[in-house]
DNA sequence: TCTGGGGTCCTAGGACCC
DNA sequence: TCTGGGGTCCTAGGACCC
C-alpha cells in the first residue's frame, strides 16, 4: 500500500482532555528502604541486586550517590563496581519491600477510589471528580507527600496531568522528591525540550532508530509531518507524534480498569554451570510447582505452556504449546514441557544458563460454574 | 563488559475457516 | 495455470518496563 492510501484517522476525543490524574513514584524505593533502615548506608553509593560475592548479577536499584557515577537499574553488577569501587551492595528484603509499598498504597488510596497500582513503587489516582482544577490538585499533592513521608519516611516524586502518560513523564522530570503539573495548554512547551527516551516505550533500540532521523527530542518529533512519522516508524511513531503535539492517546473510558494478569512465570539462571539435566529437571519441577500454586490462589485454568532456554552464549529459545481447552493439572504441564525439551536433548546441560517455565492464555474459574456441576 | 526476574505488548508468518 | 479476502488462533522473537 503507498502512503497516499492509508489513512491516518485524528478522532475528536484526542484534541480533548477532561481528567486530572496523578502519577506517584517513590524514589529509588529499594534502596530509599535499605537506607532508612540501615542510615550508616545514606551517605554512600549503594546498590541493591546481584550477589556480592560473586559479583554477579545485575543492580535491581540504586541510591542517588550511585547513579552519579553512571550506574542504572539492570547494569550488570561487575560493571557497577567497575564505575564505583567502593560500591556499597545489599542483596535486598523483597518482603520487606512488599510490606513497606502495601502500607504506602494504602496512603495512596485515600486520596481517591480510582487508583491504579502499576507495580511496587508507582500508582496512578484520577482526581478528576475530586478537585476542581489544577492548583487544588497540586495541593492535594503536597498533602500526599507529606503523608507518605509521616508514616514511612520515604520520598516521592509526583506529576500532575491530564492523562496517565503525561503525569508520568511530568514526574520524571523533578526527580527525586518532585512535583510537577502540567495543564492542557502548556503540554506542547512543557515537551518540546525534553529528551525523547523520556516517553515510555521509547528505549534503546527506538531512540536509535529516530537519532538517524536527527530526532533527539520530543520537539524535534513534533516539528516533522506525521505522514513522514507514520511511513518511518509506523503506528507506534504516529502515536508518539500525537503524544508529543499535545494529542490525548489515552482511552478515557477505561484508564483505570485493572487488568487481569495474563500469564505466571518462573525463570531461573544457572550460575556456578555444573548442572547435569537431573538438576535442569529439579529447577523445572520446582518451577511448575509454584507456578501452578499461583495458579490456584487466583483461581485461574491456562491453555498455553512456554518453555524458556538461554545457553551460555545467551542464545534464548522459546517453545510453546496450546492446549485444546483450558486445563489446571501440573502433570500435564510436566508432559508438554518434557516433549518441548526434546529438541534440546541433544544439547549439553552444562551450556544450559537459564530454564524458565511460563503459563498463558488464562481464564478465570467460574464459580458457579463450579458449584453447577456439583449439581448435574 | 557481561548480561536477574516477572511481566506486557507488538510484529510477522502460517494454518485454517468461511 | 493461477490462485480473494477477512478473521482468528497459534508460535517465535524482540523491545520495553519496573
Amino acid at each position: 500500500m503507498t502512503l497516499a492510501n492509508q489513512v491516518v484517522y485524528f478522532s475528536e476525543k484526542e484534541q480533548t482532555f477532561d481528567s486530572i490524574i496523578l502519577y506517584m513514584d517513590l524514589d529509588a524505593f529499594f534502596a530509599s528502604v535499605e537506607i532508612r533502615e540501615n542510615p550508616d548506608l545514606a551517605d554512600k553509593p549503594l546498590v541493591v541486586g546481584g550477589n556480592p560475592k560473586t559479583k554477579q548479577g545485575v543492580v535491581s536499584t540504586c541510591n542517588y550517590k550511585a547513579r552519579k557515577y553512571g550506574i542504572h537499574s539492570g547494569m550488570p553488577i561487575s560493571q557497577a563496581l567497575r564505575l564505583c569501587p567502593h560500591l556499597t551492595m545489599v542483596r535486598g528484603s523483597y518482603k520487606l519491600y512488599s510490606d513497606v509499598s502495601k502500607s504506602i498504597m494504602n496512603i495512596v488510596k485515600h486520596y481517591s477510589p480510582t487508583m491504579k497500582v502499576a507495580g511496587n513503587d508507582e500508582a496512578y489516582l484520577d482526581l478528576t471528580e475530586i478537585v476542581s482544577d489544577y492548583e487544588e490538585a497540586r495541593r492535594l499533592a503536597v498533602e500526599l507527600k507529606d503523608d507518605i513521608f509521616a508514616t514511612e519516611h520515604l520520598t516521592c516524586s509526583i506529576g500532575i496531568a491530564p492523562t496517565k502518560i503525561l503525569a508520568k513523564i511530568a514526574s520524571e522530570t523533578d526527580k527525586p522528591d518532585g512535583l510537577v503539573v502540567v495543564k492542557p495548554l502548556d503540554i506542547t512547551e512543557f515537551m518540546e525540550p525534553l529528551k525523547i527516551t523520556i516517553i515510555p516505550g521509547v528505549g534503546k533500540k527506538s531512540a536509535e532508530s529516530f537519532s538517524k532521523k536527527k530526532i533527539y527530542t520530543c520537539g524535534d518529533l513534533a516539528k516533522l509531518p506525521y505522514q513522514l512519522v507514520y511511513q518511518k516508524f509506523g503506528k507506534y511513531g504516529l502515536k508518539t507524534w500525537k503524544l508529543v503535539n499535545g494529542f490525548n492517546t489515552e482511552n478515557t473510558e477505561n484508564k483505570f480498569v485493572s487488568n487481569e494478569r495474563k500469564s505466571i512465570s518462573e525463570e531461573k539462571t544457572f550460575f556456578n554451570r555444573h548442572q547435569k539435566w537431573e538438576d535442569i529437571w529439579v529447577q523445572i519441577d520446582s518451577s511448575i510447582d509454584t507456578i501452578i500454586a499461583r495458579m490456584r490462589v487466583k483461581n485461574m485454568s491456562f491453555k498455553t505452556i512456554t518453555l524458556k532456554i538461554r545457553f551460555k552464549n545467551f542464545e534464548t529459545y522459546t517453545r510453546a504449546h496450546s492446549l485444546s481447552s483450558y486445563n489446571i493439572s501440573e502433570k500435564l504441564v510436566r508432559t508438554v514441557v518434557q516433549k518441548l525439551l526434546e529438541e534440546f536433548e541433544n544439547k549439553k546441560p552444562e551450556d544450559i544458563r537459564l530454564v524458565g517455565i511460563k503459563i498463558s492464555n488464562l481464564r478465570k474459574i467460574d464459580n458457579n460454574q463450579k458449584t453447577l456441576t456439583q449439581f448435574f
